[in-house]
DNA sequence: CTGGGAAATGGTTTCGCTAACATCAAAAGA
DNA sequence: TCTTTTGATGTTAGCGAAACCATTTCCCAG
């Protein structure tokens, strides 16, 4: 019953050799297909059990041409977003057989290339990737992979093949609407400098639109590089606040330098939300236990990562749409002031 | 130039026939390998890249009977500490040539199990997997696998191979020293109760030694299941000071719930740290910017990442330790009284 | 020149497994 | 009784790249 250490590494013949089966056979019972009778069944699971045998999946894929892994490319795992949409990916890969492999990028367009040419040369079923802007070689290398190439997080541009996310430009620009709504006039921006965060660059651009149709504009923006984290928030909320102390809202890139804002503004005894308010981006639930919840826009990180598995998975077969626009909905917090009865429009625009 | 969609997959062959070299020159020249003349390297990689041919590492994993992976074995993604431990594995393994595949157990011995047999079955060069704690089958596997196995984040226990980590016994004692010496008496913690977060039992057992030293007690105990989160730290302080009004310190399993627990205490109006000090663990530098900084203990997550990539990749060649006990350290924050000038050993217990 | 050795390149086999087909006995039908 | 079916197993032939060994080419010292 001890299984003597092994010099040579075990294989499929060990295995049948000990169960007196053919190597054939012993492969049909580990992967539960073909015909085989429950007593063989039975022999040669004890046999492998006994040997401590795993199975060779690099053997197994080459000879099948099929590899049961999806992979999947984001840009960061400590943005508390993707390993949410993570969570989505493995919850519906799990009754599939499928197994994700995780890349990350760092943001960098260059590393993005050399991740998916790693990860492409294990010849996946699926590639699940963050984003719709990629490098040229990147996007020829999808298209010759042969595979779905699932894009997510951003319906905002032209994908390679599926697209499974939200429009960012709406989102930004919903949050402008609600904003005018609620009667704020002097508005500010708080946001990372990253060249390569074309999501949140979508939201700006959406969000400066939506002001715009009110004829309203940014006063003030405040950026930032590198991770978020409340201690930033705070800084930046401090930083735009002394160099534009009249505004009356701050829209921040995301919940987490947003709530380091609404930190600062509650300790600086700001009347939030009637003298200022703020919202950010996410839905971050992480941080519901601040003194107040900060208006934020869900971006449907786990529907992203469901939808976008199912997808790869072959589950979803009906509709053959190219773009899944999930809605982004608006979280009001305690952060903004209710709606007006009046419309900003009503008062403002002459008309 | 346009690479015309192929339909058949691209192999070394389509590569060699382009490029008018043979298969074995191709593979040379695409591995860095063996010398290879300018001129052909450069017809090759021309060819190759016309073709957008991506190597397939099935096949060369299975001929040359190695894989540069390193299996990453960890409980959770939204654990907030397990980014840093991946961030400081995939910094020390960029140069290495290795890559690390993630695979995630969610707390769940039998989940662990699964996803080592998984990841086996791809022939990784090594493991890192997170906890000392496994099935017996697990261990049987890791053991057969032939491969170096290194466990992490925890030293107090019997490892497979080697180990890189912090004592969480001795982390808890040295809380519990320091909480002590600043003449707190009255104290409760506050935890997770997850029978298999088997690192913040032992914490709180060596929290209790350190207590039990001076002849200190726990007052109270509130535990929690499912993640942390700062509402889940406010709900459990709310109602363990309700059940003990009296206490005047509380110690919880990690900085997420604790600094859910100094918002409240800083709500409710309480002198932090005069009537009541808090602590956390973990050392998470996202919350830095709260009202008051916890104090915790840096678990040392980013090292331990280095560390353990380091060993699996061979560049530690020195010291032959089969463990690697780094220090947690402590961090005062402000929700900590300063110490007193007389220990707690000099006032309270008579000798 | 020319022999010797290094550099550059090519053929053959092998890795462990599985798709596809072949085999064979027992069960079911005519 | 003799087919036909079906279930259970074995046999054969790769999958694509790399190790190994063989071979050719090149360069330079003698």
């Amino acid at each position: 019953m001890i299984p003597t250490r092994p010099r040579r590494p075990l294989t499929l013949r060990d295995v049948s050799e000990a169960s007196g089966v053919s190597e054939m056979t012993v492969s049909r019972v580990l992967r539960n297909r073909g015909d085989v009778s429950a007593a063989t069944r039975e022999k040669v699971l004890t046999a492998a059990k006994m040997l401590g045998y795993v199975p060779n999946k690099i053997a197994g894929g080459l000879a099948s041409q099929r590899v049961n892994l999806i992979a999947v490319v984001i840009p960061s795992l400590s943005n508390l977003v993707f390993p949410d949409v993570l969570g989505g990916i493995s919850a519906e890969l799990d009754d599939t057989g499928l197994q994700p492999v995780i890349g990350v990028t760092n943001y960098s367009p260059a590393r993005e290339e050399m991740v998916l040419y790693d990860m492409l040369s294990w010849r996946p079923s699926g590639v699940i990737l963050a984003g719709l802007e990629h490098s040229k070689a990147a996007r020829a290398m999808l298209q010759n992979s042969g595979i779905p190439v699932i894009e997510i997080m951003d319906v905002d541009g032209e994908g390679i093949d599926t697209l499974v996310g939200i429009s960012h430009v709406r989102a930004g620009r919903e949050m402008g609407d609600r904003i005018l709504a609620a009667g704020y006039r002097r508005i500010g921006f708080v946001g990372t400098h990253m060249p390569e965060d074309h999501r949140a660059r979508k939201r700006l651009l959406g969000f400066e639109e939506g002001l715009a149709r009110a004829g309203v504009q940014l006063e003030a923006r405040e950026y930032y590089q590198g991770g978020s984290s409340l201690l930033k928030g705070r800084e930046l909320t401090g930083r735009i606040l002394s160099r534009a102390p009249d505004l009356d809202f701050l829209y921040y890139s995301n919940d987490m330098i947003g709530a380091g804002g609404l930190l600062h503004c509650i300790e600086q005894g700001y009347d939030v939300p009637g003298r200022i308010g703020l919202a950010g981006f996410n839905g971050v639930d992480l941080l519901d236990g601040l003194p107040m919840r900060l208006a934020t826009t869900d971006a449907r990180r786990v529907d992203i990562g469901r939808r976008a598995a199912r997808l790869v998975a072959g589950k979803d077969v009906g509709p053959d749409d190219r773009i899944i626009a999930l809605t982004p909905t608006f979280i009001p917090g305690d952060t903004i002031r209710d709606p007006q009865s009046r419309t900003p429009l009503d008062r403002d625009i002459p008309s």
